[in-house]
Order: C-alpha cells, then sequence, then structure tokens
DNA sequence: CCAAAACAGGACTAAAATGGTCCCCAATGT
DNA sequence: ACATTGGGGACCATTTTAGTCCTGTTTTGG
C-alpha cells in the first residue's frame, strides 16, 4: 500500500550517492555502476532530476551531474515530485472534479487533510538523512503554497 | 505521487455512508445505488473489507453489511491496510531482501523512518473524521507492533 | 421443503501504469 | 573533426488495477 514507485527509490539512491560528493562531476555511466542500476535507467532518472532542478548537468568530455542544492536542502518530498509529479492521494484530491455523490465529496475533503499531514512528514526529511549523511536534525524548507502529496 | 487505489478510495466512501447508520444493515445492492458505484464493485469491495473485519455480514433475506466496530475506532491506516495489504514504501523495505548495493540499504533504512512517519499520520485519522461525523478530536488506538505503511 | 434474497469466493479480462531499452540529436572539450 | 556526455522522446513487455461474472452457501418466509 502507497508505495512510491521503484524509480523513485532509485533515484533517491542516485541523489544519495551524489551527496556524498556534491563537489565532483560524475556521469550517468559512473553511477550505474556504483549503484548497479542499468545505465539506460540512470540516465533517463537523472534527466528527470534535471528537469525538475534537483541535480545540475553540463554535457560534454568532462561532463556529468551533481547535486543543484545542499543535501540538507532537499527533501523527501521534493524527490518524490520530481519523479511522480503533482498527484494527489485519490482522483478526487486531483481536481478533474466529477465527484457525483454528496458523501463521497465530504470523504475527499478530508483525504486533504491526510494528504498535507503526509506531505508534511516527507517534508520533514532530508536528502541528507536519507543517505545518512546527517549531523543533527534541522529545520528544512517549509511547505510551499500547493498542497497535494 | 503516492495515490492510494481507487478502490480503496470507494472503500471510504461506503464505510463512510455505514458509518451514518451504523445499527441498521446495508445490502451491497442499496449502497451500490446510493453511492453510484457499480453493483459488482461494491460486492467485491464488502467482501474484501469483512475479511478484514472491517464490517460484519450477515446472509438471507435480511442480510446485510454494518460497522463492525465504532466510527471513531477505525482509523484511516486500518482501512488503507484492509484494501491494499502489507506493503511498504520501497520493495527494499517490503524485506524480500536481496538489497545488493550498500550506499541503497542506508537509503532504505531511512526509507522506513518515512514510512513510519506517515503511518502515524494515516493512524490519527479516524473514519468519522473521514465521514464528517466528527464530533471532537479524540485519541485512536495506538499504532502497533508491525510497522509497515 | 422450496424459493428468493443476500453474501462468499474466486476466475477472467480489458485497460492503464510501470520499468526498462533504444535511437537520434545537441553540446563540449581536445 | 571527433569522441564523450547529456537531452528528449518513442517504444515495448510486464505488471497492476478495476471491473465483471459465475457458481456456491446461508438465511428467511411461505
Amino acid at each position: 500500500m502507497l508505495r512510491i514507485s521503484r524509480l523513485t527509490d532509485y533515484a533517491t539512491v542516485l541523489l544519495a550517492t551524489l551527496a556524498c560528493e556534491p563537489e565532483t562531476r560524475h556521469t550517468a555511466t559512473s553511477l550505474a555502476q556504483r549503484t548497479r542500476l542499468g545505465a539506460a535507467t540512470v540516465s533517463k532518472i537523472l534527466k528527470q532530476l534535471h528537469r525538475s532542478g534537483l541535480v545540475l548537468s553540463s554535457r560534454g568530455v568532462h561532463g556529468g551531474y551533481r547535486l543543484a542544492k545542499p543535501a540538507n536542502d532537499i527533501s523527501a518530498a521534493a524527490i518524490l515530485d520530481a519523479l511522480e509529479g503533482p498527484l494527489a492521494l485519490t482522483d478526487c484530491a486531483a481536481g478533474s472534479g466529477h465527484c457525483d455523490i454528496e458523501n463521497s465529496c465530504r470523504v475527499g475533503r478530508s483525504w486533504q487533510k491526510v494528504n498535507l499531514a503526509i506531505r508534511r512528514s516527507l517534508y520533514d526529511v532530508s536528502l541528507a538523512q536519507l543517505a545518512g549523511l546527517e549531523h543533527k536534525a534541522q529545520p528544512l524548507e517549509r511547505l510551499p503554497s500547493g498542497l497535494r502529496v
């Protein structure tokens, strides 16, 4: 139940690897070797992370990827968002909205609260923590306006 | 991202409907009409809820379903568990365990913390709240031993 | 004792999401 | 130039999901 996709899991591993050496450039190939994931898959994920602004990239002979921000400033929620887009817990919450049922709509509203609670949990975990680089607990970026889990 | 299945959403609607009249028996057919969901689908969900012990059923001419417990004692987590089984946020966490990668394992451990935080959020929402029958906030059943989100 | 009403269990199928691979293009540095 | 590396998709196989249907079983009432 309520699982994140495998790609998102991989993304976390990749980001954690980057977080260990934030200064150096890492090519998709080298990251694939380190993590034992398929090269094509790794590349795909990194592209996505780049689109979402979590990593910086440079092309060419000495190109590669590195974190766009300190690992402390990247939340689990941001990683989830990057890979799995702005979906909500329920269809109803996603907003396309043809919620015929009176009763269900009350329910739908309540799921939003759950959404929010979950999202808050995700915001409270940083990449540094996920990577085990944690030094001490530290206040993280706060929930922005749009609330979707 | 991180969405619950549609069936689980339906289940919530059904349970909310039952919660409105906890004393009376409701047939699958009548619930289907009230909620405008397919009769077969509703039936399937109710059977599952029965297997999980969230509703009581009786057969025969005047049979039907009703809540097994007060709506305040049914948590969102219990509903999720009933419909989506004991899966975890990540494969790694689900435990079949051939986590080759050193790095990822550290990550996997950390996802567990996130799991726990999310699960706690889900335990703190009752069916009564989801159904909008809430009177006042009230301490709910506490997290049992097994921790999986 | 039979028939109708309801639930129980599970098989089956169509549709959608997921994960993985490949291909061709653009940039960069030697 | 050319080798290297990322960028953007298309594409396909597999799995998951959701919905339906069929064949019991239990209960009640006539």
